[in-house]
DNA sequence: GTCTATAAGGAGATAGAC
DNA sequence: GTCTATCTCCTTATAGAC
């Protein structure tokens, strides 16, 4: 049921990834949603409207594959759980590129548009609070607030890596390695606190 | 001794710190510099030769009052040292702020230009290196792989909360807390590999 | 080296037919 | 709801005088 919306969005998604958020051209957007550049200005208004309708698709999409994550195949360990959610913006799909992609404009517009930082910040402590959780279930006695600072420094080292794999500065497998590595460091980190 | 080159230059620093890469015009950035634009393109060829020796110079900059950093006052322990260079990175001078920012854009940027690419990657493998040289001081046993590893990390992590930080999400001491903590948990990590 | 003036080509947005 | 045609502004980049 993919309405013309939506269809638009997801068009937008990709024009995003392939572009930036400050490289989309409305006639590039009309071109890859197979529509005229005068339809989607009747659904979305202007430039802007199509952005922000489209960030907001965007984080839709990544709480659904993210929520899928936990439902499908067997129980995993609480540390499997922590490494799985934070190797998922580590995968070479076009859904996890194009919302990785659109993440890092998010961040990297909000530096210069003030309209986009209350949002994003509510987005970030979403997610660091989502991976102080898991950080808790591996380790249960730790205090909340060392669980916080972990989990608030693996989500930016995860930005940071993923800029780099974005732009050409390394590799996936590298970059997972990595993470791995990190995860580590946080939780013997964790042990000695 | 500031010659024309240099005076539009640190123009054009100022100019992406307040609009960003993409948002940079050239008119604006002849204001700002008090030049014709005329001239920007006698000394600079076009819009990509601009934003190359920016960030060229922005980099000999950071090395610069990366540099100064060692001469003055007393001698510092490799593990002052490391903390200090990483730390650099997070005060609120004008000129720290400029090259965060620069930084950030560029490393944005690059994701959809292939132009900027490669000096990217050269810059980042340059810092990476410098830091995983003081890794080495503070850890003189440690394989070169494992510092390097612990250096990408660390230099990721500094790109993720400079982000933050520019976008608002982050206060200068919270980042700087976060920052001297994962020092503490990559040293560890170091004595156990 | 530096400026002024302007060409040339985008890119956003709208009007009006169907 | 959707398209075609077009208007207008903005931006890069160059030409030519000084």
């Amino acid at each position: 049921m993919a309405s013309r919306s939506t269809q638009i969005l997801e068009a937008a998604a990709r024009v995003i990834a392939r572009r930036g958020v400050r490289g989309l051209r409305v006639e590039e957007l009309a071109a890859e949603a197979g529509v005229s550049t005068g339809l989607i200005y009747y659904h979305f208004k202007d430039r802007t409207g199509i952005l922000r309708h489209t960030l907001e698709f965007i984080n839709e999409r990544a709480e659904r594959y993210t929520a899928a994550r936990g439902e499908s195949g067997e129980p995993l360990s609480p540390r499997e759980e922590l490494d799985e959610a934070l190797l998922l913006e580590f995968q070479d799909s076009p859904e996890v590129r194009e919302n990785s992609t659109a993440w890092g404009e998010l961040r990297a517009s909000a530096v210069f548009d003030a309209a986009l930082r209350e949002d994003l910040a509510r987005a970030t402590l979403v997610w660091v609070q989502d991976v102080a959780g898991l950080l808790g279930r591996v380790r249960p006695m730790a205090p909340a607030a060392t669980l916080a600072a972990a989990a608030e420094r693996l989500t930016a080292l995860l930005e940071g890596l993923s800029m780099r794999w974005l732009s050409g500065g390394l590799s996936l497998d590298h970059a997972r390695g990595l993470v791995r590595e990190a995860v580590d460091a946080e939780l013997a980190r964790l042990d000695r606190s």
